[in-house]
This record gives C-alpha cells, sequence and structure tokens, in this order.
DNA sequence: CTGAAAGCGCTTACAG
DNA sequence: CTGAAAGCGCTTACAG
C-alpha cells in the first residue's frame, strides 16, 4: 500500500489550515502568504514526501490534467512517433498526462462510440489530439458529435475547428512538380495502395493538379496496388507484374511499403546509380538516407508540429484560442540517390 | 462546460438510492438487486448518458487504473510501437488507461526522480512497465527505490522482480552462432555502436560466447563504431574507411542505422546478390523484408510480449503473482537476401 | 433487497 | 494574512 501524506497532515504539521497549505502548493499570488509560513509548508513537503492527490485535484477542479492521442489506423507509425515526442515534450513540462488511444482496439460490430467519448465523458481527459492521415472529416467525427475540444494534426499541419486549414503537404507537392519540370521528367507514374477500398492518404489529384499547372507537358498515370491489409505479398505480386514490360521516368508514392516494393522492382531488373527508373516517396521515414540507394522523400516537421498541437489544444481548453497565433509548417524535398 | 449527469441524478431518476446505482454499475455479485431495479437502472443510465467520473471512483477507490510506460531513450523505435500495440489491447480492454512517459524529457541536470515516480504518488499510475533495453538494473532503480509495481519488456521477453529471468533473445543467438557454422562463415566482424560511452542494446558477449561453443573455428572480431547521439554522419565516415580495405564473411549489428550503413558499404563497394559481404542485423524491423536486398534479420514477437506484460503488471497489483503462470517468448532467426 | 451517511483528498468562497 | 466548512462524485460499511 502506497502511503498516504495528504495535505492536512501537512498542516498539521506546520500548524496552519489546509487551506494555507493549498495556496502555497498552487503559488496562488491572490493569497497573501508570509514568506515564513510559505517556506515551512514548503520545507515540510520536502520532509514528509508529499505529493499532492491528483484525482482528489482533478475532481474538485474539474479538470483531468490529460490529452487523448488518437491515431489514425493506417498512419505512418514514423509520423505517430515523432508527433508524440513534441506533443510529450510540450505537455510534460505543464504535467499534463498523455492518454493514447489505440483505434485498432474499436470493435467494429458494436457500431458504439470509440473509447475516447467514453473516457472523455469520464473526465479521464480534456481533449483530443488526432493524428489523421486522409479523410480528416470522418475521423474527427465522434469529437465534433460530442463536443469534445480537439486538434487535428496532419501531413499538412496541425488545425483546429476555427483555425485556417493548413497547406504545408500541398505545397510541398508544388516543388515536387516543379522537380520534375526541371529534371525534363516526362512519363510519372503515381502509386497507391488500395487496402480494401480505402486509399491511404492519397495525395494523386493534389499532385496531378500541381503537375498541370507547374508541368503541363508531364505525362501522369495513376497506378493502384491492390493490398488488403497492407500485404506485402499482394503488393509484391502486382508491382513484380506491373514492372516487367514497364518504362517511364518516375516512380511517385506515398508509403515506405510500396515505395521499398518499387524500388525493389526497379533495382532488381538491372542495378544501377542513377536508377534506370527515378523513385520519389512522399513522405518522411527514418531510414530514406540509410538504404543504398539512399531514397528521396520528404521532410516533415512531425515534432515541432506535435508541439504546436499540444499547445494549441491547452489554448483552446483555456478559451485562449482567440488570441492564439496560428503557425504555419513547411515541408521540404530531399533529393537523394534514387533520384540522382 | 461538459454536462454533468452524476449517480446522484440517476438515483433521483429512479427513485432509489445512490448506493443501488453504484452496485449496478459495478456489477457487485454480493449485493442482491431485483432484476426490476437494475433494468430501470441500466436504461436511466442510457437514456441520461450517464459517465461515472474516473477522478472520484479513483479517489475513494486508491486505485488509478492507469499504467505508466517509460521507454528507453535509445530503445528502437519500433520495439517500443510494437510492445504499446499489445500493451494497449490488453488494458483498454480492462478500461485500463495508458500513461506515456518520455524519457527524453529528463532534465538531468536536476537529479531529481524521473516524473513517473512523481505520477505514482500522486496517483496517476498503478504500476509501470519498463521497456529496457541493456542496462535493466539502472533503468529501473526509480521502482525499486520508491517501491513501485514494475514489470520489464526487452528482447529477452518480460520479466518482474520475482519471475524468472527470460532469454528469448540469448537462444536466438545461439541460433545465429549455429547458422554461422552451418554456412562456414569463418570470419565475422561484429558492429557495435559507441554513444558516447553508451553501448546500446549490446549483446556481442553472449553472441561471441554463443559462438565460441557452437563454432568455435569462427573468427570473431568486435568493431566500435563511434556515433554520437546516433548521428549518422560520424557513423558513415567511419564504416567507409573501415570497410574499404577489409575483407570478411559476415557483418553483424544490432540497430538498424548501423546495419544500413555497412549494408550501403558492403553494396557500394560491389553490388551482387549474394553480397560480397554478408550482413545479419539482430533485430526486428518493419522494412526488412522490402529493401534490395532484403535483410536477414531476427523476428522478436513484440506484441505479444507487450500484452503479456499488461497482463503480468495488473496481476502483481492485485497480489496475485503467486498464482500467475509466467511465460517464455521465442525470437526466430530469419534469412533473407543478405546472407544468401 | 435498499437507504442514509461517512469519507476519499483536494480547492475555494467566505468569514474573521 | 489565516481557518472552518462546504462540496466535487464516487464507494462502502452499516443499519434496517
Amino acid at each position: 500500500m502506497k502511503k498516504n501524506v495528504t495535505a492536512k497532515d501537512i498542516a498539521q504539521f506546520c500548524g496552519v489550515s489546509q487551506a494555507t497549505v493549498s495556496y502555497v502548493i498552487n503559488n496562488r499570488t491572490d493569497q497573501k502568504i508570509s514568506e515564513e509560513t510559505r517556506q515551512k509548508i514548503l520545507d515540510a513537503i520536502e520532509e514528509l514526501h508529499y505529493y499532492p492527490n491528483a484525482s482528489a485535484r482533478n475532481m474538485r477542479t474539474r479538470n483531468c490534467t490529460s490529452i487523448g492521442i488518437v491515431c489514425a489506423r493506417d498512419y505512418s507509425r514514423q509520423a505517430f512517433l515523432n508527433a508524440l515526442t513534441g506533443i510529450s515534450r510540450f505537455l510534460s513540462r505543464l504535467d499534463y498526462t498523455i492518454t493514447i488511444f489505440n483505434e485498432e482496439n474499436l470493435r467494429p460490430e458494436e457500431n458504439s462510440a470509440p473509447q475516447y467519448v467514453k473516457s472523455y465523458y469520464s473526465n479521464l481527459i480534456d481533449g483530443l489530439i488526432y493524428i489523421s492521415n486522409h479523410d480528416h472529416l470522418a475521423f474527427i467525427r465522434p469529437a465534433v458529435e460530442h463536443q469534445i475540444p480537439y486538434v487535428v494534426l496532419c501531413m499538412d499541419g496541425v488545425f483546429s475547428r476555427h483555425s485556417p486549414t493548413p497547406h504545408a503537404f500541398d505545397r510541398v507537392l508544388e516543388e515536387c512538380a516543379e522537380f520534375c519540370r526541371r529534371r525534363g521528367f516526362c512519363d510519372i507514374r503515381y502509386f497507391s495502395i488500395d487496402n480494401a477500398g480505402l486509399f491511404v492518404n492519397n495525395k494523386y489529384p493534389v499532385f496531378r493538379e500541381a503537375l498541370h499547372k507547374i508541368a503541363p507537358d508531364c505525362q501522369l498515370r495513376h497506378i493502384i496496388c491492390p493490398a488488403k491489409n497492407r500485404e506485402l505479398a499482394e503488393m509484391q505480386l502486382f508491382l513484380a507484374d506491373y514492372m516487367q514490360n514497364s518504362q517511364f521516368d518516375l516512380a511517385i508514392s506515398q508509403n515506405y511499403d510500396i515505395g521499398l516494393c518499387l524500388q525493389r522492382e526497379i533495382l532488381r531488373k538491372h542495378f544501377s546509380i542513377p536508377q534506370p527508373i527515378r523513385n520519389l516517396f512522399l513522405n518522411d521515414v527514418n531510414f530514406y538516407d540509410m538504404t543504398y540507394p539512399s531514397v528521396s522523400g520528404i521532410a516533415i516537421p512531425y515534432d515541432e508540429m506535435g508541439e504546436y498541437a499540444a499547445e494549441l489544444i491547452l489554448a483552446i481548453l483555456e478559451g485562449a484560442e482567440d488570441s492564439f497565433s496560428y503557425r504555419e509548417f513547411k515541408c521540404h524535398l530531399i533529393l537523394r540517390e534514387s533520384t540522382l
């Protein structure tokens, strides 16, 4: 059993009231406490190893001091971890706790609300950070319906219900289109995964538009690779078959798994740098610069986005979003050996 | 402001006492409640959207219904995520919450206890799951000192204070040694990262012993690659230099970053499959089978380990470890193109 | 079977 | 400047 030193103990020990102890703990400037009393209480806290009971405090203040994180099922684990790092850095400074919700645990048979809705009503979390992938609206619907404060983090940046829509990734797609123009890539194939009808993270329409504007002579084709549950074997089979008789300038994909499968087929046919078919991953993955050939990709500041998302959700919770200054993020195209 | 339906509201609505509501909510079998009353209460809960306040309950029962996860700084992100998946699957079924502690947030200047210790005393977490790397003892010291219930998850499996020490990874290292013997690899180099004095996840001694026993004729050398903060450039420089004039049979490494850098140097010199120098990563990483050449490695059941770790910590918290049946895990050597 | 009441450990008006 | 007291929303002996 844990020992249980309470504020009452501290008060008795110091010969003051519990209220005074509470004021000191919370650094209340609206209450005047003599420096002597303050120090005495602080010393007692130290000496008796007093830690305020969070449940009691939360109950009284009707806070939870915890933010929920819910990550889209198909989101890149990389993105999740990087965002988590930033979120955690910000929140732990303020003694906020992070509660992880695993969407995989959703039992779809039951058409019930996700677990985090229940957690919100049970006063376990004050608000949500969604790490979202493509269909943001469908993803955040439970929060909207139940009026749960939320913030969304995605490849384009971070947004709330009132903030402007971010476009960091859309911007970098223009940079990619410009790159194609400059390099004279005329025949481009864009590979997407069709996970049983779900097009994970599909930026094809945005890219097509950018390319059409910036390099109108470029030919672009959308190749859809079936891969139920992201099954590697299925992807490999499809790509091996497709690549057998295909020749083009540049392969583009959005996920490291299909990107690596493509890379495999390209190199297997004829290993060389520059590659016979160039390859560009539209994502940020940690091993891009370590493989051989190293792979061109996008740098996405997920870590900073996470920190900012945490800051924003807290502002919303404090009702201070009005005076919050929104921030845009920047993604960068990073060229490596796969597009030499 | 959130709406606040309380047990009292339900009681009034149904014309029963709060106690009865509480009994129904908690499925107390030691209290006899008429089926009629029970149903009436359940309906009211549904209708009024009542969710019990977790803080109030936790305060009363002196529980937290939350488990803290603390992950070693240098641990593979892969391992962390896979373990997290399993942990989350188990805990969310029991309405336990997961609280993530980020060791990076530790400010080492302050020689104070880690944040999770404070969280434990503040009744935010009931216990800890450590995801540990190499020096388990140093890592878990705060839990031992402060008598916080804990469980450790590592490459070898899962263990508690009272459980036997697991050896899943040690076992698979013997499998690797046996593989070396069978293939007649006589000149093996084992590459470790020296991160400013910290040897991340170093299994060299165990492997050496296994090799000595199983393939005594094999020559093994330990190559230590300096890489402060896992700086890629530093690693690359060292390896490029080292590999220039080196010839041997098999490269072994434990981390995907140094493993890929090695792979790079090997292939850069002469790309071929079979590789002029074989390469084996002693770890489990998601893209092993997607690169070209695909990379031989170890399958580690982190997901299952996580589920089991969650089960074990709950047993410990309930004081039921005595009757808990400990489980061993198995790792597997997976051979791919890099060792053809 | 059910209800009145105490108490978990805080914070916060309010009175002095 | 400080203290007595109410109350946050539960659970749990205890009495009936």
